[in-house]
DNA sequence: CGTATGACGTGCA
DNA sequence: GTGCACGCCATAC
């Protein structure tokens, strides 16, 4: 898991967050791991804080504490849809 | 270039 | 359970 082919941080958190299957979740650090630098969980919010692409299920992005965290589209949809996806 | 931002995590009161 | 301080890091400006 190297940074190969120019790909920034960012382009490759999008990546493992689009792998997330329906109805599970990953945590913002279990991300940050996954795209090359565990330490870089605070970028990974701001990542997709700012990411509107909805082929990225970013909903099912929580914290290590069990909460849910933010959404850009509302913390209410947030929570919405997990219930609809049945996972939590 | 330097500074500010934020959907985090941990520790402690 | 709550709240705060600090560290941490990719981006935006």
């Amino acid at each position: 898991m190297l940074y190969t082919m120019q790909q920034t941080f960012s382009q490759r958190v999008y990546e493992v967050v689009r792998t997330i299957p329906r109805g599970e979740t990953r945590t913002y650090a279990y991300v940050a791991l996954c795209a090359g630098n565990s330490r870089a969980v605070r970028a990974v919010g701001n990542i997709l804080h700012k990411n509107y692409d909805p082929s990225i299920p970013c909903h099912r992005v929580i914290r290590s504490d069990g909460r849910l965290g933010g959404y850009n589209r509302g913390i209410q949809n947030k929570r919405r849809l997990l219930l609809k996806e049945r996972a939590i």
